[in-house]
DNA sequence: AATCCACAGGAAGCCCGGGAAC
DNA sequence: GTTCCCGGGCTTCCTGTGGATT
């Protein structure tokens, strides 16, 4: 930043995904859904189990997040403990681990208001191993920690359905039944899944312990983002920086995008980051334009770095032929220049074949374009053409590889004739 | 019309790591 | 622990393609 310039934001991190709002715009009626569900276990009654789904950025998590703060808030007045256990599924993955998790949670609780001695002295652990004992142990000392306090347990699982997709449903099968071999606790399941047809993968018993309430969270339109990015513009950055056209820029961009408040807080905060560099005490259109394309240069080069060794160097492979020549690139000339690139970087060489579905893949993923040809008496193959800048892809794959500072020179290898 | 180039891309099977079952 | 099974990456072998060339 500038000297003497007025910095453009105010507070940054209210723009950060992470951070999760006081105020939940137009997101009423689901706070409202779920706080009810929620309570009602409080009162005597038997939990729900919960499903929310909605496509990402739909506030989901955000939801979640915030009706759990009010309920601890009320916590004091409520006739049992409330405990609530987030679990991100994405990370914490299998059965095992997820009734570890559990426990473990539960288990330091119960140590730090009971100690240690009373642990041991009902013959339980202070910890559950990460990995010796059999599931199905796991799943008992749950149920015994549980019991050992009356209890509301709220379990979330984050991302389900890739737990699903992973380790299939019978987790859930357990976790969900788990009220009716507990005396004096309650659990309450709530699943939060991107996929909006989660639910038929599942089996059907799952499915209707899990789905009992369901909450949608459709994607937001363009002007409810409006109504969002507004509200914390107002926080993160100075009075008056933002000028006219540039939120409801980022809120129709956004919404195009499957109405995803996430990316267009992001939007938001690159487009201040760059009126930062240019050392500038507005934010304007051309700002958010900016923040578009350098989001969008990200996500490829982050596909780009996450690509397995033998890709990249196809892919770089490509690019040296790009800027050697503006003639069209032809599938054998790219295994020529892999090939070299595997023998000067000590790689195993694979077959044509393979190579020919990895150039296939880089289609698939967009980076290049590849399209079969007929050259008559020449032969048939693929036309390969480069869809990212060069640049993207020499940081991608440059920083990684380990090219170990000897930079690629184009130079090396002879020109094709 | 026949030939032939330079590959595309299908089928089958190998190898290896990891997880489940015994 | 061992065995079994599975899936993904990869190779080998193969057949198919269509227009420039002969």
């Amino acid at each position: 930043m500038l000297l003497g310039t007025r910095p453009v934001f105010k507070r940054r991190e209210y723009l950060r995904p992470s951070y999760t709002p006081e105020n939940l715009p137009h997101r009423d009626e689901q706070i409202h859904q779920l706080a009810r569900i929620l309570v009602a276990p409080l009162r005597g009654e038997t939990p729900s189990n919960i499903l929310l789904y909605g496509k990402p950025g739909t506030g989901k998590t955000a939801t979640v997040n915030h009706v759990v703060k009010e309920l601890e808030k009320v916590e004091s007045r409520a006739p049992m403990k409330i405990r609530v256990i987030y679990v991100n599924c994405e990370v914490v993955n299998t059965q095992y681990r997820i009734l570890a998790t559990l426990s473990d949670v539960l288990l330091e609780s119960l140590k730090n208001s009971r100690g240690e001695e009373f642990l041991e002295s009902i013959d339980l652990p202070s910890k559950v191993p990460r990995t010796g004992w059999p599931t199905d142990e796991v799943y008992k000392s749950l149920l015994r920690v549980l019991d050992q306090e009356p209890q509301l347990a709220v379990i979330i699982l984050d991302e389900v359905d890739k737990l699903v997709q992973k380790s299939g449903d019978e987790i859930l099968y357990h976790l969900t039944r788990m009220n009716s071999s507990l005396k004096s606790s309650k659990v309450s399941i709530i699943g939060i899944s991107n996929d909006t047809n989660f639910l038929e993968y599942l089996d059907s018993r799952v499915r209707s312990s899990l789905g009992e309430e369901e909450i949608i969270f459709p994607p937001y339109n363009g002007s409810q983002l409006q109504d969002i990015l507004r509200e914390r513009a107002e926080m993160s950055f100075a009075d008056g920086v933002v000028e006219s056209g540039v939120i409801q820029l980022c809120a129709a961009n956004a919404a195009r995008e499957h109405g995803d408040a996430r990316r267009a807080l992001d939007l938001l905060r690159v487009a201040g980051e760059m009126s930062e560099t240019d050392g500038s005490e507005k934010i304007t259109i051309g700002h958010v334009r900016k923040a578009y394309e350098r989001i969008e240069q990200d996500k490829t080069v982050e596909v780009i770095k996450t690509l397995p060794a033998q890709s990249k160097l196809v892919l770089y492979s490509v690019v040296l032929l790009a800027e050697r020549t503006p003639k069209a690139i032809v599938s054998g000339e790219v295994y020529g220049v892999y090939q070299d690139l595997c023998r000067k970087h000590r790689l195993d060489i694979l077959t044509p074949r393979r190579v020919g579905d990895l150039i296939s893949e880089l289609d698939m993923l967009g980076i290049i374009t590849a399209k079969i040809v007929n050259r008559g008496r020449y032969g048939r193959t693929k036309e390969v053409a480069l869809n990212v800048h060069p640049i993207q892809v020499q940081a991608a794959v440059q920083e990684d590889f380990s090219l170990r500072g000897e930079v690629l020179q184009l130079s090396a290898f002879p020109a094709r004739s």
